[in-house]
DNA sequence: ACACCCGGGACGGCCCGTTTAT
DNA sequence: ATAAACGGGCCGTCCCGGGTGT
């Protein structure tokens, strides 16, 4: 009983994922939503409210708790982090379709403070680390530099986004490359490991350490 | 008779502007914009056909012509352009309006190929004539650099948005401080100048040189 | 197990007169009776088909049987019917509520032949019977003046919902003021006792006589 | 190019009308309203912005200024406006959809404090100008009249509408003969001119009193 | 040429009264 | 007696053309 009722919503999130990533949340209608789907309105309507609630769904279902285990190398974690996000979104539709409603300004609201502000906050904890291990360049600021960070990776990101993300990681490694050298000290630059093909592992490794085996 | 016909047209365009920044493409109302024009929907018919041809419109009214005089030190050029683009679209609604457009899926085929393909292509050959002339690293590789330019620029134009693009010449030289010492050699490094606060003499320079004392 | 199906019914019911006789029977959602019942929409399907069977059922739940035992005096008798259904409409929700669903329009065709004509039979006996025993003046046509009570009473008791029927004694009492002397003979409205506060004892009176001392 | 807008303004008003009339306001489906209208729902929502501003518009349409001059005799006024009612409830569907809206409790609040008060104020003071000039008899408290004469009308026309109203002049002249004679001293009853057909009459002599020959 | 009133339909989101699987 | 699913329909609004001045 239950088990059909968790199918269903499932479908219809995916569906939703995928509309709201086609379309955008205005543009996305909940007729298309539901056809995609293959459930009808009632069904829809049974497990979520509105169209609102439909992205707010979508929003939540990406496990945001996924998370990589601490490094010791601050700047290794903040690489991998990066790549690791990057991998997500290429790979999960969720994931992607999440990223697509938080830059909608339509949708902003849904998503507390927009989609910046909490990942200009982690970035800038971790670079703070970096720094005070002393992995950091003596002149950078930590919040200046996670702002460039956060933003340049959601350009890039949008870049990739007309060619389906296909080149996602590859653009994100190319940034990472172009930005982490004016911030880190030679010595910690050597140890880096920025290969573009390591959201696999990552994605392994988040997954064993976080406490779910979700979904 | 052709005065009033072109106020209207320019009233016309400026409220479609500051509705389509506001709402992007898809949300915006056609009777938001005549309302915000203080026009009848039927004078914003003879104008413009339809709520496409009125993005179109904003797109194109935007003087794409507007260009810096080349430069010796390409490098310089480089930072130059992005800084007045950074100006213009903070000073310029009907700019900000464009690239909000450009940026919308919904609208992105007015835009012929996408607002990246262009620019990509611009900033490549500004690269690569800065790498003939000995100004770049030798590992850099020109493209690839142009479009982590252009994702990052574009990036952190949409973070700046939310706070009605007051910080962002400021966070566009954050990016280029970040990037640039990546690329450039030291010798040309230290003759850059990327002030934040250049953005009003090079609009200044650029009407200048243009053809067109447009508007 | 047949008890808890009862009182369940029981349940729904009082919520569907709520319900009903708050918004009509059109304006009524199933799903507020349901929530107001406190059940669920699985419930009331199993004890009413459909929402008119709802409707129904309140219409039917009224003890239509409650009567009062017949007076010497038929004039009387009349006073006292009118005075009692007043003070039952009062104090009796499902009645109210019943009164509502009759007046309905659209709920109208579940009442056969609408509230009127059943209560104008009635009224219309009584005024005959009144005649026959020379109670009434030479001139009254008994169905005439049956209407023309029926009409009045139906029309102060709508004026009076609109203050939650707490003076709907008080206007009744009034209107038979008014119209009464117009009817009968000098001799018989002296005998008359038209006071407002008769509700509660007439009840007790009905409930005693009726052959139901139903729930 | 008004003219088509006046006459379909009209046609629509008419229509909401009849429809309103037949199925109260909520019931009432703004699609059957244009059906029934023949014209689109573009052309309605051009007149009007919404369903309540539709009834709004049939509650105004009616022209509330109709009034008939004074009499010197106050209880012959009354007996006159009570009868014109009836007659333009009959003949005039503007007025009756009027009168089945504002009775109708999801519409009361369109009609500021109820349809009851107004005609209440109204025939509370006519009644008390009577009084005055000594036309009443000693006991009768003119607003308590007032309250069973507005209501009892109502009754009888909620009871008169389920025959279409064919039978209301007749069913109100005989509430006033049931009613007037407990109220008026009797040499002002003898000299009442109550009859059922007066209704054109008095119709006549109201369009020609009031300021308007309107539409 | 320029502006506008008026009207046309097509959906859009949502909710509602109901059955089907369980 | 429940949870889940079903469609039909409602109101509103949106993007647009034809007929009408000026």
């Amino acid at each position: 009983m239950q088990d059909r009722a968790i199918r269903t919503r499932r479908v219809i999130l995916e569906a939703a994922a995928a509309v709201f990533e086609k379309r955008g949340f205005e543009a996305a209608t909940i007729s298309e939503i539901f056809t995609v789907a293959g459930v009808t309105k009632g069904a829809l309507y049974f497990h979520f409210q509105s169209k609102e609630d439909l992205a707010l769904g979508v929003l939540s279902e990406q496990d945001y708790n996924l998370q990589l285990p601490p490094r010791a190398c601050k700047t290794q974690e903040l690489v991998d982090v990066a790549t690791l996000h990057a991998y997500r979104i290429m790979t999960d539709p969720l994931v992607s379709a999440a990223v697509r409603l938080s830059m909608d300004r339509q949708a902003q609201e849904l998503d507390g403070g927009g989609p910046f502000s909490r990942w200009g906050e982690f970035v800038g904890e971790l670079l703070e680390e970096a720094r005070l291990q002393g992995e950091l360049l003596v002149h950078v600021q930590p919040q200046e530099t996670a702002d460039v960070l956060v933003g340049a990776f959601s350009g890039v990101q949008s870049m990739s986004q007309v060619v389906g993300y296909r080149d996602l990681t590859q653009k994100v490694t190319s940034l990472l490359r172009h930005v982490i050298p004016s911030i880190v000290v030679p010595s910690v630059l050597l140890t880096l490991d920025m290969g573009a093909d390591r959201g696999p592992g990552l994605y392994a490794e988040a997954l064993g350490t976080s406490d779910a085996g979700s979904e």
